[in-house]
Formats: structure tokens, sequence, C-alpha cells
DNA sequence: ATTCCACAGGAAGCGACGGCCC
DNA sequence: GGGCCGTCGCTTCCTGTGGAAT
């Protein structure tokens, strides 16, 4: 008798090993950043000998292997340092997340954590008992210890002052140990809002990432090919569309991989052995319809209610929308579906918001007397209806829309 | 050269909430 | 149980700003 699995059956899959292709996954090697990882192992070449190399900052927008090189060549340091008996221990935070003083201290502390130790409580605690907590722990150990702070931007922008003041101290403060900074950004100008002291104290070397080209991405997606799918199911041409179109939007390595990885699944859905241009093609349209649905879905009442105006708007015909058109309608929305709307000063930060997730397109504009105000107009792509969508999760949305849109079509 | 608009966006503070400590 | 601490999502207040209009 037939099983529902049998068509579903991995036997033929054009995939060999799919961990090839996770977000997570650490190469052996990392192409096209020589220069890079070699000034890293020059500065940290320091941390062999018990020394403090020094802090680093490596900039670069996202996928352009930052912390693929960090994790790299951290990785390569502790290796090489328990080979030659030296203590070497790199701790990395992702400051998107753990991004206030206390979180940080406690993921260090959280991470030289032995037995016997009291567990430091995710709150309750006041963060100067975390930091010496942690200093104490970071002493036990010894040696030198690497903090890698991706997405360090959300420090700064978070004033946690005290916090960079605190860990550009810590080889004050560390009696047995050592430490210094690898901070990852994808902000340029993410030092200049440091207050002065602190950024000299950090006295950081930059390391800038440019985006890949064609050509790098290219390679990058072979290396991948000739790991993680069957030899025969892909040639190079195919891979060089795939490498071409991210490029030509992106040049991020993470998102041309993953372009790869669903390209596959659509061959293998259509039964196909081989990966075509139609695969990637269509792939690319199902990841980004994909990546806007999540994120309409995931936005909170009032960024929907924003982002229905900024529909709204479109559909009644303003080509030209500013922040006044559409706190406008913001305030219509919120009140036909019976809610308080935000001050202007937060839809302001909504609008931005939705510009760094590419949800709009949003630039400032001076118009001369008639003030300063930014232009704005919605990046959803075509076929995706976006207020449908945020209806389906949230019924606000849906009694927002359809009252304002009317009154809208009134005026 | 000056005025003036319509905001931008930084800073400070508030209130609610969750959690720990004594 | 009350005090303390950290966090979050706001509001309020404020100063700054580009460039057309005067």
């Amino acid at each position: 008798m037939a099983n529902i699995f049998d068509s579903a059956s991995r036997k033929n899959s054009v995939f060999v090993d799919r961990r090839v292709f996770d977000p997570h996954h650490s190469p052996p090697t990392l192409n096209h950043r020589d220069t890079q990882i070699r000034a890293m192992v020059m500065n940290l070449a320091d941390a062999l000998e018990g020394h403090i190399p020094g802090n680093m900052i490596l900039f670069g927008p996202s996928g352009v292997g930052k912390t693929a090189a960090s994790r790299f060549v951290g990785q390569q340091l502790e290796e090489r340092a328990q080979v030659i008996g030296s203590s070497v221990y790199t701790h990395e935070i992702n400051c998107q997340h753990v991004n206030t003083r206390y979180r940080v201290l406690h993921r260090i502390a959280e991470g030289l954590q032995q037995t016997g130790d009291q567990v430091i409580p995710f709150t309750g605690w006041p963060a100067d008992r975390v930091l010496s907590e942690t200093i104490r722990r970071m002493d036990r150990q010894g040696g030198v210890h690497i903090l890698i702070l991706d997405e360090m931007d959300q420090l700064a922008s978070r004033s946690e002052d005290q916090l960079l003041y605190d860990l550009t101290s810590l080889n004050v403060l560390l009696r047995e140990s050592r430490a210094s900074i690898i901070g990852i950004s994808n902000d340029l100008g993410f030092t200049e809002k440091i207050p002065g002291p602190i950024r000299s104290r950090l006295s950081a070397e930059d390391i800038v990432f440019t985006p890949y080209d064609s050509d790098q991405l290219s390679d990058i997606l072979v290396e991948r090919a000739k790991i993680g799918l069957r030899k025969g199911a892909w040639d190079e041409g195919t891979l060089r569309f795939c490498a071409d179109l991210s490029a030509k939007e992106h040049g991020d390595a993470r998102r041309a991989i993953d372009l790869l990885r669903v390209s596959t699944i659509r061959a293998e859905s259509n039964n196909s052995d081989t990966i075509e241009i139609e695969h990637i093609q269509s792939a690319h349209k199902q990841v980004e319809h994909e990546r806007v649905i999540a994120l309409l879905h995931g936005l909170p009442l009032h960024q929907k209610l924003t982002m229905t105006s900024i529909i709204i708007n479109e559909r009644n015909g303003i080509i030209t929308q500013t922040t006044g058109t559409i706190w406008e309608t913001y305030t219509q929305a919120c009140g036909l579906a019976g809610m308080k709307p935000l001050t202007s000063r937060s839809l302001s930060s909504i609008i931005n918001g939705f510009h760094s997730a590419s949800l709009a397109h949003v630039k400032n504009v001076s118009l001369g007397r008639r003030g300063r105000t930014k232009h704005v107009s919605s990046l959803i792509p075509r076929g995706i209806d976006a207020i449908r969508i945020m209806s389906e999760v949230d019924e606000t949305v849906k009694l927002a829309a359809n009252g304002s849109y009317k009154l809208q079509r009134r005026l």
C-alpha cells in the first residue's frame, strides 16, 4: 500500500547537505575577505602572548561576512591558543536582543558560569553587582577575553553609555585577565554617537567590509553548492544568475545563499533533477513575498494602522505622501477603530522603522516655506494585499481600513 | 538677507510591569 | 509586602533645519 510520504522521499534529493545553507553555518574557509581577516589577525596575535589586543570595529552592511569573519578568526584564535598553551576566550553577544548594560554583562558572566556559582537572575540585581560578578569570573578564568559585540550600534543608539564605559574600562578593573572588544556594526557613523571620552577609550581600529560583487557571490555560491548539492544538479551559469540577482539588489551573501536554498526546494518540488533559471526566478519572488508577509504579520497594532494608512493613501491616488498626510489618515483610522492615536512624534519613528525594514521608501525633504517633512512610499511588492494580510491577524485593521478608505474617497 | 513653515529627532521623564531582595 | 531595579513603549518638550517665499 502506498504511503503518503512516498512522494516526499529524499532519496533523489538535490540536496546532499542542507546544513551548509543554514544561516548559522560557519564555512571552513572564508572567500574574498582576506584583507579584513589579515587586519584582524595582526591585531589579535597579541592575545596569544597574553597582551591586550587593540579594539576593532567591523563596519559594513548586512550579509557581507562581518559576523562570519569574526567567528572564523575567533575560532582560529582559540584553537591556536590551545596549541601553544595560552588562554584566550571569545564571548559573542548579539546586541540586537542583548542590548542593555544589565543584559550584556549578564551574558558574559553566564558564559563563565561554573558549578557552585550563584545564578544571576534575568533582572533584579543592581547592574553594578552584575558588573563585579562578571569581573570576578573573568579574573578567575584568567587569560584574554575577546568580546565580540554584534550589532554594537544598538548600544550607542540606546544611550547605553554606562555599559560602553564599563566595557572600555575593563582592563583597569581586571587583575588576572585582559579584555578586548570587537564591535560589529552596519552603521558607519555609529561611533559618532558615542560620547567623546568613551570613544577615545575605545580607540578602535576600523575594518570596513564592502558588499560582495557578482563574481564574489558566484564564488561563494559555488563553494556551498559543491558541498551542499548533488553533483550534476547545478551548473555555474545558473548560480551566476542567482549571484547577479543578489548582487544587483543587496550584495548580501546570506540572502544569496538562502535564494539558492529556496531555488533548490523549488526544483525538488517540481521533480526536477537540476536547478534551472526559472526555479531561481520563482524562488526570488517567493523569498521576497515571504519576507514581507512575515514582517506585516509581526507588526504591532499601531504600526499596522500606520502601514494601512500609507496604503489607503496610495489607493486614493495620493502620490507624494508626507508625514502630515499619513498622520491625518492614521488618526482617522484610529477613530474608526475606537483607538487612541499615538502622537505624531511616535508616528515619525514608526515611519523611520518602515524604512529600516524596507517596507517603505522614506526620504527627508525640505519644501521650503512649506516646511520639512518626509516623502513616503510603500515598498510592498505587487501581488501582496497588505491590508488583507494584516487584517487576518488583527480585526482592528479591517475595521479601520474599511471605514477610512470610504471616508478618504469622499474627500 | 530674513522669515517662516512643517516637521525631524534628541532628551528627559512617566507609568506599567516583571522580577529580586530583605 | 514594600522597596528597589531594569525594561519597554510611549509622551512631552524642546531645539534644529532646508529652502521657498518675501
